[in-house]
DNA sequence: TCTTTGTGCAACTATTGAGTTGCACAAACT
DNA sequence: AGTTTGTGCAACTCAATAGTTGCACAAAGA
């Protein structure tokens, strides 16, 4: 995963929908139409949600029979969050040396 | 950080002027105006990102006379992947487990 | 005081994105 | 064969958001 793909992947874990997919899914991979039986929006819509959330990454389409399920790639919410956390320290490192500075050190 | 502030703040950082306003306030606190003076947008456009920001707990305002600069909350970034490193790792558990049982173990 | 400069508010445009319905097609099942 | 079921594609609506311009106002500095 590279930078260029940090924001793509942000965005997509920015829509509450595209959680509850991933929150179905983290029970048990799912077709499209299995998704919709149980979610309350339209198979077409949690489609264009799982073409989002396969383009960052973050599920991986699965052929069983004539049906497409759906995995989650949990890894991918690791690899995120220590990329995240790798920012939020490097601010913070830098703001402890302005502190420092700052205290005349 | 509540669970109900997780997804507005994925919204958040899906945002390319955002992470752009981000970098610039890393070198150093600034008002919009300076943004402004910085980056390829608006002062309004900038200041229409800063609520955002601020709304999430990314940013922090603070009065310098007559301007209002802000500061980045590098640690709400570490809050952030914190949690979401706990999701991932969870989803790994599981899939974990999975395999367990589907290996006879 | 007058001028400058930073903010704030409002209105407007344009684009993106979430959601829908409808239809067509291919793969299973009877 | 015919029927069912899952997918894929296209067109459309609607709401949210990124962006703009314009104006008004308050606070510093000349």
């Amino acid at each position: 995963m590279t930078t260029a793909t940090l924001i793509p992947m942000f965005a997509a874990l920015g829509d509450e929908t595209r959680w509850s997919i991933l929150a179905t899914l983290g029970e048990g991979d799912a077709s499209a139409s299995a998704l919709a039986g149980r979610l309350p929006v339209s198979r077409q819509a949690i489609a264009k949600h799982l073409v989002v959330l396969r383009e960052v990454g973050l599920v991986e389409p699965v052929r069983v029979g004539r049906e497409v399920q759906f995995r989650v790639i949990g890894s991918q919410l690791s690899d995120t969050a220590r990329r995240l956390d790798a920012i939020g320290a490097e601010w913070d490192r830098r703001l402890s040396a302005i502190k420092k500075i700052a205290e005349g050190f």
